[in-house]
DNA sequence: GTAGATGCAAAAGGTTTGCAACCAC
DNA sequence: GTGGTTGCAAACCTTTTGCATCTAC
């Protein structure tokens, strides 16, 4: 995966894409394209929207990332870890992110195609709760959002 | 539960709300609230769009549709089936959706639920895939019609 | 030197909302 | 009459794109 892919357009490294992996290296959970910008620039790192936006499409066309969109329909970017795995528990608290065998479901999704005879099928499960540091006591005493930065 | 609902502001019928229900009906896979809106004035129904979008939250929050995201995020409404069959399979091409038993999918959920000690565990499941009138090309196999669940 | 990258601002979509006019009850 | 409803337009948000400038190779 780490092969240079001459294929599409090089690659040229840039302190800026630097700046956007690094970010994405550092909260391993699940962050949207606003979230990184402006943790960057936050942390002093003069980046463009633009650029962000496109770093992420980037990853996303190359396989580097997972995607998901949260309730508000924001697409949320997260490494994808080593083969497949691209299913995740995910946090609606604190952003933290599980990732979680979906082998039945993988299996089920198979199933339903071969049954329907529809081709091409392709599946999107997430799965969103509260982890258990965040878990709710009573409703006076929200958890606030700790992912907020 | 699922009865009169007179909780929230009171629902009057108007000759607009009728017709998005109508146009929800008549077309029973998922639709945009866009593409709703543009059949109801092909039509001849005079209705606003701000209209079909307010009817269809409202329906949302009701619980009387279930709503997913295509690929570019829009939002797509449908009836929702009496109990609670809320897993489909959609063909890309054309929008047919088939509902599908999810069984499976709801009882690994609880499962990863259970393991993980996350609370309050929600899931979305969606198949997307061509349905068999759709495939195109690939001659030799007349795929059979899938029935409307 | 040059192909490619950046950033600004403006555009593009989809969805929501402010507000005056409207209509069902 | 009153209060919910409508519809237009403008506001909002996220994401994409045009274009002049800049930079990594």
């Amino acid at each position: 995966m780490t092969t240079h892919e001459t294929s599409r357009a090089e690659w040229r490294a840039t302190p800026q894409r630097a700046a956007v992996l690094r970010a994405l290296h550092v909260r391993d959970g699940f962050a949207s394209a606003q979230t990184l910008h402006a943790a960057l620039v936050a942390d002093g790192v003069p980046v463009g929207l633009s650029t962000v936006y496109r770093t992420l499409r980037f990853l996303e066309a190359a396989g580097h990332v997972d995607v998901v969109r949260d309730r508000e329909g924001e697409r949320l970017y997260r490494f994808r870890s080593a083969d497949g795995h691209r299913h995740y528990l995910l946090c609606r608290e604190c952003g933290l992110s599980l990732a979680v065998d979906a082998g039945d479901v993988e299996r089920w999704a198979v199933r339903i195609a071969r049954d329907t005879g529809f081709h091409a099928v392709d599946h999107t499960v997430e799965l969103t709760g509260v982890c258990a540091r965040c878990r709710p006591g009573r409703p006076g005493r929200p958890g606030r959002r700790p992912e907020e930065a």
